[in-house]
Formats: C-alpha cells, structure tokens, sequence
DNA sequence: GTAAGTGCAAACGGTTTGCAGCCTC
DNA sequence: GAGGCTGCAAACCGTTTGCACTTAC
C-alpha cells in the first residue's frame, strides 16, 4: 500500500502523505495530517500537505468535504460514488449510497436537456447519541 | 413580509436583511447579500450582515451551507423545499420538486437513528442551449 | 438613560502563492 | 541538465472581534 499516485512523481512527501492517509480512518484536516506526519518524524511542509492533497484530490483518490465551520478535511476515498449523513452537533459522518438518487438526478437532467450531469447530497442531522 | 425575527430588535440593517433574504431565490453568500443590499441603497456594514445571518441562522430562520471552497451561504427557510438544476456553462437554474428525494431522505436519516432531518441537494449540468 | 446594535478597521485562521534551492527523471 | 517539487514566508480572503458611537425601548 501506500503507493504515490500514478502521474505524480514520487516524492518522499507524496509517499509519506499517501501512506499516512492510507492508514487513518476518517476524515483529516490537511493541518492535522500535517501534525500527524510530524509525529511520526515524517518532515514535510504544510504547503506541501496542502498541495499533495489537492492533487489526490483532482485525481480523484480523496474525498474532500468540509466541516461546519469551513475547514477542508480529507479522507482517501472509497471508490464508488456516495454521499454523507452528518450530525450537526459532534460531527460523525455515515456514508450513504443511493442508486435512486444516482437515477433521478440523471433523469431530471435528460429531461431538462442537461448533460455532463454531477450532483452533490448532503444531509444533516443530530444523531442518536447526541440526541441523548 | 420582511419581517424581522421576534426577539431581535427591529432595526432598519435588520430589516433589511430579513427581507432581502424573503425575496431572493437559493443560496447567497453574505457578501453577496451584502453587494445586493448596496445595490438597493440599503445601506448595512458588512459585519453587521454577518453578524444578522448568524443570529438567523442560530434561531433556524435561515439555512447555512458551506460551498465547495469554503464560503458560508444563506438562504431563508423555505417553505415550499425544492433544489436546483444548475447550467455551470450560463448558470441557468431551474427549480427541481422531489418528493421521492424527501422521502428517501428521511428513510436513510431514521434508519440511523438521525433526527431533526435536513439536507442539500444540487445537480450541475450543461443545458441545452450552451451545449449547442 | 441604558443596553443592544452598528460601523469601522484591525485581527484571525485556513489556504494559496512567489520564489530560490533541491531532487527525480 | 531541465523541469517538476519543496519549504519558507508573505499574501489572500472570508469571517470575527474590539471599540467608540448610535439607536430602540
């Protein structure tokens, strides 16, 4: 595993990056995964970080979301198309399928003469346990 | 309309906020609001446009939303919820009722214990003219 | 009169960028 | 050897905040 992305050069940043992110679960900030390469004595600028993940991220190898309060925060991606049931209060993220959802939105779009159809689902709530 | 939010004191920057926020359409960003606000010769400080989403925002009068890059946008809660069909070409939008969405929703958000249910819905294209 | 609300400008915090040197190919 | 990559520090940009002034009650 850990392996740099295929067009990118690989860097011992790169590689430290992917690998950490190979192994985290969740969703990271670009600042804590930043920390967490220096705790693991693994040197690289935060610019770098910042850089790199926007690169996996075009190339889409990382799922990009953003928290409440604006902050971008990364997790390398499961391949297919999801989306995210997120609680308001703590932050826990479900990841949700949804083939119908896939379906109507593409159906939507013909109907309207739309192509190059994307589409991007949210959905909030509190969960259980914050509901307490 | 253009009411002004029961326990806030009604003065003429919130007023005008709220109805500004009764009368357009989707999602803004408080400098949008503010840019429109100038246009209108209502005149309101930019803090205090952040200041009066905020406050709305914490009373559940308006949804926030956070952009792909970063930026909080608003948009008043709406009665009659539907989403929007996007050309990214002309920026042509078309209003999109989906009662099955809805549904679907609320039938994941339940199954995982989640309440007080919301969610953001937006499909992006190339319509027909610009595709020409 | 008093406390809440406002405007301004400065501070903030996450992110991006310019540039000089380094490293991969 | 050439061009991509890195680190640093400065620039950016949306947002928040401190403070003196105004306004609703």
């Amino acid at each position: 595993m850990a392996e740099t992305t295929g067009s990118l050069r690989p860097t011992r940043q790169r590689t430290a990056v992917a690998g950490l992110l190979a192994e985290v679960e969740g969703f990271h900030s670009a600042q804590e995964l930043h920390d967490l390469l220096g705790k693991r004595g693994e040197q690289v600028g935060l610019a770098t970080v910042y850089r790199t993940l926007q690169l996996l991220a075009e190339a889409g190898e990382v799922d990009v979301m953003r928290t409440e309060d604006g902050e971008a925060v990364y997790r390398r991606c499961s391949e297919s198309h999801h989306h995210h049931l997120v609680c308001r209060d703590c932050g826990a993220t479900i990841e949700v399928e949804a083939a119908a959802i896939e379906r109507w939105t593409r159906t939507i779009a013909d109907r309207h003469g739309f192509t190059e159809v994307a589409h991007t689902l949210e959905i909030f709530g509190v969960c259980a346990a914050c509901r307490g």
